[in-house]
Formats: C-alpha cells, structure tokens, sequence
DNA sequence: CATGAATGAGCCTTCATTCAT
DNA sequence: TATGAATGAAGGCTCATTCAT
C-alpha cells in the first residue's frame, strides 16, 4: 500500500521520478554529445574510417559507454541519419507553415529549408548520402523509408499547387518532388562544383527557379516572377565550372 | 648465311614483340578482371567492406597479383571509377555524334548516353558517387576532375543551343548541364525511389522533359513536343512514390 | 557534516589515486611480461624472425595490448635494448661503488659488473648488439647514445687511476674504456668460443688481466698482483679454441 | 673407344670443354654479381629487409636465376659471408707472409690485414657479425666454423712468438688471438664510435700497441718500439668518445 | 639457361566489442 | 552508471619461392 510509507513514500517517489528525469536528461546530453562527435569526426573520412575509440575521445565518454547508449557502431550512424533527417522534417515544417498559404511559395519554402539543413549540416548530409550502402540491409531500409517521409511536405505542396491550377497539366508532381529532394542532397554532396563565391541561397533560388519554370502554368508565370528570374539584374552569371 | 642470321635475328625480334604484347594483353586481361570483380564486390557495400582477399578470389587471382597491377586497394577503386567515366563520356561521344546537328537533341542524347551507362553500371555508379570521400585527397581531386570533364559535351551542346537561340535567354547553361549530369547519376543512386516497372528510358524522357520545359525558348515547344511530352498517352502516370 | 563529506572527498581522491596506482603497477608488470617474452623469442633468432603473434603468446597477452604498451614492433626492441643498458648502467654503479676508493679496482669492478649483466642477459645482449642495424635511425641514434652513457664509469675510473699515476703515461683512457666494454659486450656474442667449462668469471678475470697488464705502470704490477696474475696456479690454461 | 670418333670427336670434347669453361666463368660471374648486390643492399638495413626482387634487381639477374645459384635466400648470405671470410683468409696469409719471419711483426700484420677487409667490407662485417643469429642452425655452425679457421694464422704467429721467448710466460696464446679477432671484427660494427678524422689505420696501431705492451716481454719492449709506441709523437691523442 | 608472372602464407597493425571493476 | 583494459579476428600488404614459357 502506497499510504502506508507515508509521506516518505511520496518523497521517496518524488525522488524517484526526479532521479529518472535526471537519468533521462543525463542519456539524452550524452546522446548528442556522440552524435555531434560522429558528425565532426566522420567528416571527410567516411564512417568506417573512424574508430569507436576515437568517437569515445571525441565525445569525451568511455568506449563502454557509448555501447549502452547504441547497440554498436552501426547504430551511432543510423542515429546520425535519423538526426538529420528529423531536422529536415522539422526545418520544412516550420519554414513551410511560416511560407503562408500559397502552394507554390510552400514548395518553394521547404526546398529552400531542406537546403539550409543540407548547408549546415554538411557532413552529415554526405554520411547520410553516401555511406548508407554500407549500412546492413535493415539499416538501409529504415533510411529509405526515412527519406521518403521526407518527400510528403514537398509532394503535397505540389499536389496542392496542382489542384489550384498553378501547374502546367502535364507535370509529374512525384518528380517534381524527387527533383526537389535529389538537388537539395546534391548541396552537400557536389557543392565544391560551384564558385568559390557560390552560396546555398544562390543555389536554392537557381533551382528552384529552374523547376518552377519548367512546371508552373505560363499564366502564372508574372505572379510568381520573384522565383522564376531571381537576381534579375545578374542574369547569364555563369554558376558551375 | 647473311639470310638465315638476318632471318634469326628478324625472328627474334619478332618474338620479342610478340612476347610483349603477349604481356601487355595479358596485363589488360588481369586488369579488367579484377575491375569487373571489384565492381561486383562493391556493390551496395562500398569499397570499405570488401576485403582484397575476397577481391582476389573473386577476381579468381591471388592477392599478390593484384598489387602488381595495382598500388593498393585504393588505386583499385579509383581505377573502377576512372574506368565508368571513360564509358561515360565513351558513350556520350557516339550517342550525341549520331543524334545529328540539333543541338536539343543532341544534349538529351548525351543525358540519355550518361544515364544508360549508369543503367548498365549501377554497381560502379554507386561506388563513384558514394565512396569519394573515403578516398585520399589526390584521389578524389582526380574523380572530381574527371567529373568535370564529361560536364563539357553537355555544357557544348548547351551552349549551341543557346547561340541559335533556341534557349530562353535567362537559361542557365553551367547549371542545366550540372542538374542533367546530377539526374544522371542519380538515377544509380536512388531509382529504388521508383516503382519497379519504372526504367531507365522513362527516367530519361521524364527528366529530359522536365529540364527542357524549363530552359526551350517557348517558340520552340512545338519543334521539340516529342522531347517535352514523352508518352503523351501516359500523361499523370505516376513515377515516384 | 563537514567530517564526513571531507572524509568522503577524501576516500574518493585516495581512491582515484589507488586506482592510478593500480594501473601504473599493472602496466608495469605488463610491461615486463612482454619484454622478458621478447628477449626469451629473440634469443637467437633476431626480432625480424619473431612475430608480434609468437610475442603475444610468449608474454601470454593478446596481441591489440602490446600496441597499447608499444607504439609497435620497433618500440619493443628498443625498450628490450634501453632496459638492458638500465640494468648495466645499474649494476655498474652498484658494484663500482662496493670496490671502494681505489680506481683500479673500480675499474674492474666495472668491468665485471658490465660483463655479469651480459651473462645473465645473454639473449638481451645479443639482441642489443646485434640488431641494431635493422633498427630505424632515430632508435638506432637511441642506442649509441645509450651506449656512450655506459662508457662513462669506465672512463671516469680509467682517469682517476691515470691521475693517481697508476697507468703508464702512453695509456689511451678512451681507448681502454673502448675495448672493456666491447669486451663485456663480446661475451654474450662469443662465448660459444670458450670451452664449455669456461664461465664469466674466468673470463672476466682473464680480460681484465690483459687489459691492466697493458697500462698499468710496471711500478703498480705488484700491488695489482692479484688482478694482473689471475688463477696463478692455473698458469698456461688454455681458453679459446 | 676415345679414338673411334676419330678428331671430330676430339674437336667435340674440346667444344664441351670450352662450352663447360664459358658456363662456369658466367656462373661465377652471376654469382659475384648477385654477392656484390647483396652486400650493397643489405648494408644498414640487415638481410631480413631485402626482398629476393630487390636484390634480382640490384644484381641486374632475375629472380628465377638467383635460385638456380642459390638455394634460397638464407644461402645467399652465407656465401656473402664465407666470401668475407675468404677474404680475409686471404689478404691474412699475403700479408703475415710479406710481413717476414718475426713472429711478433706477423702477428701484427695479420691483425692489420682482419682489419683492413673489415674496412673495406665494413657491409658485409656487419652482415656477418650481426645477422648470423637469424640464420638456421646449420648455417650458423658453418659461420662458426670458418670463423675459428680465421683465427689460426694468428694463433699459430702467436705460438711462435711465444716459443721465441718473445712474449711473457703468462700470456694467454688463445685468448689473445681471440682478441685481436674480436677487435678486428669491432671495427666494422663500431667504428662511429670514433672521431671522424680516425680510421682504421690509427686503430690497427692503436689497438695492436694496447695488446702488445700486455703480452710482450718485457726485455722485448724496445725491440718492437715502433709497435708499442705508436705515434709517438701524438701521445695522449684521444680515440673514442 | 633465363625470365618474371603468379602464388599464398604470414606479417604487422587496427579496432569493434566485452566485461571486471 | 561509467570506465578503459583486454581481446582477437580480420585486413592490407609483402615477399620467398615456383614454374610455364
């Protein structure tokens, strides 16, 4: 009986909760603290090349530690993967809900959101991008599947862009969207093809100008004539070597 | 006897070349041998997890042999990149030289040639595209050179296209002849997006429509429609899920 | 309580430090193990002929912990070298400083303490002068240093009985620490040239003799007598074949 | 019947002959070729650290050859070192002859003949003093052996010294042929020990004068001054560090 | 005789993972 | 919980040796 302890009792659970919430807190710190090392470290050298024990240093836990935070090494780099990947989420979610009620800025928004993630968090978008083939087949799966949950805000936007009649009728919304993604990853993956002087808002607005044109309806081309020719007055600048 | 010594010494030389080119033919067996297995290997696990041993076996050579043909085991898989990117531009070069003097159709062959080598070699695209950073700094400013270099018959044909002002002129030509190169190699990466009728002919059509939808000067949808609407009759057929 | 978090605090720093202690101790006799393992394999065969697989198992290890103890082959080699020179350096000083006052006899001392340590150290020995060659040159500039430092006691006695006038004035002080040492260290490389019944002692008595009779000034022989005349009943024995 | 072929068969045998002659004269030639590689190779590095390959190509032979001159690579250097014995058999026995009939000025001139080939040989004295251990057993008892064959021209000189009365009655023949031995041997393995500006002439006097004041007669000291007291005028010049 | 392509056992080293403390 | 010492399998690479030509 809970009574019967008393008002111990209750103190005692109180603490008890507060002790776990403490635990909580405690994992969740030290779980970003591997994840932000993961991504420090992993830049540039692929994830194979870096040694738990390096990670361990970099977080500035024990080997043994990381292990009862993750099932092993492949885990740690999955967990970075779902880390970026909820950032995307979360990043197109706010920036497309702030974006207003037009379709074709909200596309527009989260391209331009799913960018800034990729631009930031560049070395985890190349972990992301190019090491999944050498994650195990269960991995790989869960990655897929996260990627495509990814790909909904963009396809409804344009579903919605669609069904107002902004879309020529002959678009492929699903490509579209695909595009959209596939450029954005390409951020991270390719950006040393660009300039030196060449920035991520230069590209979002380059290709999104670029598959605009190609989908919306000529009729609404002078409406949304901000996203079609950015930088009007720099017009012909050469962009990729 | 002036002859038979001349003969001798001809004979001789003879098999001296001859042995040489025993060799030479031989070497270039070997090569392509353990490219081929290398490919196989790497695929969908990138060059990380696959041992030379296992390399060998495949390859049905021993190890020794493939550090004769090769430094190590990374000159192997830069030696399997630099080798699709010859086909690449191999097969870029036939396709747009028999597309004829339209320089349109001249650059949608060459994103057709690009994205059939990536077709047939899905397994080397993966490993280009997703293994460079674990590479050496020498031997990855190499891949990204070689990259660069079949960028330029897509620029070209761009570029030709704009002077006979077929292009609207606010067109982007670095950044189209990019985005066709991108579409390109994803089409290795990342067709599992794709539904499992879809194939690469699709892909190229689709893609190929959408770009030239966005850069065609709009007096020239009509000369191009078959480019702008591939499978007129499929029109909202469903690509990506 | 202050008391009692004070003696908590306490407890735990004195455990930290216990701990420390533990380690240091552990790593030491780690340390040891492997060293005593590597001067046991190398008898006789040279470290190239002994892998780190045969050490590990010797030492009664795994193999990944010799790497945390030693940087890696090389570095066992040496340390089984510098501890040997430690353990000369050691035995010189011990018994020199047992000879008392006068330097012939510390000479001597010096002489038989360096060639006890070589006979005990047989495979130590070998390996020390040996291998050095195989070595890397900067562990290889290791050796020699250690090398001369051992030199030191044998010369400053050689001087201090030069300036007792004990020596006869032509004497090479360099020289004769040279070749006492040299001497010492030819015991472990040669003694299969000596009867079976010839042991360290004999030999050291033998050497020793030689070199004095060499520069002892004739009017010191008689005192020297006993270290001039070794085994005087033993005139005319036969050492080397 | 030798006459039944009549001079064609004689002519045959002479051509046997001679062909026999020109095989051996290559034989011999390859062989030096391979020795002289060796011992160029295998300096500073130790045999363990030449490849069969490198020393193929060094001696400018192939592989293939080697081991149809050689049993195997363990052989290769025992011949390298029987040829250093050899030659100092040699250059032992031209010079204690020319050295004439005192026993004393032979026994010095054979230790100065040691000492010149392992000044000329310095690589491959240090190929044979060092490397033996790393040999098989067998291999080891033939170094061995002739190792003892070189030390009996100055045994014997000794001997006659001492039959001459030349020598003090408590001199230790063996032992001192043994040293002379030893202190030839020293110099190849540790002649930086030295100055710079000393070479192996001033160690030959050197060290032949530090034995001989010990083992001489006394009544023989003014005799053989030139040989006790050399330099006379750079008395106390200093030898080794 | 001579060549050198080919072999593959074995080496040094790394590092994911475990577990006693 | 947290640590980090310890493990040992596995990887890249070398090289002594063989043998078809």
């Amino acid at each position: 009986m809970p009574d019967a302890a008393g008002g111990t009792g209750s103190a005692r659970a109180t603490d008890d909760r507060v002790a776990q919430e403490i635990r909580d807190v405690r994992a969740r710190w030290r779980t970003r603290q591997v994840l932000d090392a993961a991504v420090r470290l992993m830049h540039g050298s692929g994830f194979q090349a870096v040694s738990m024990q390096a990670l361990a240093k970099e977080a500035d836990v024990s080997v043994g530690l990381i292990y009862s935070y993750f099932g092993g090494k492949e885990d740690v780099v999955v967990a970075v993967v779902l880390d970026l990947v909820e950032q995307i989420r979360s990043a197109m979610q706010e920036r497309m809900a702030a974006a207003g009620a037009d379709p074709v800025e909200r596309l527009v928004a989260g391209f331009a959101a799913y960018c800034s993630v990729m631009d930031a968090q560049r070395n985890a978008g190349l972990l992301t991008y190019r090491q999944s083939g050498e994650l195990g087949q269960q991995a790989r799966l869960r990655l897929k599947e996260a990627e495509r949950v990814n790909l909904g805000p963009l396809r409804d936007a344009a579903q919605e862009a669609a069904d107002s009649a902004l879309l020529v009728d002959t678009a492929d919304l699903d490509l579209l969207a695909f595009d959209l993604m596939i450029l954005a990853q390409t951020w991270a993956l390719k950006h040393w093809h660009f300039p030196d002087d060449y920035d991520v808002h230069r590209y979002v607005a380059a290709q999104a100008a670029t598959l605009l044109r190609s989908v919306l309806a000529p009729a609404q081309h002078e409406r949304y004539r901000h996203l079609i020719h950015p930088r009007d007055t720099e017009q012909g600048s050469r962009t990729a070597p």
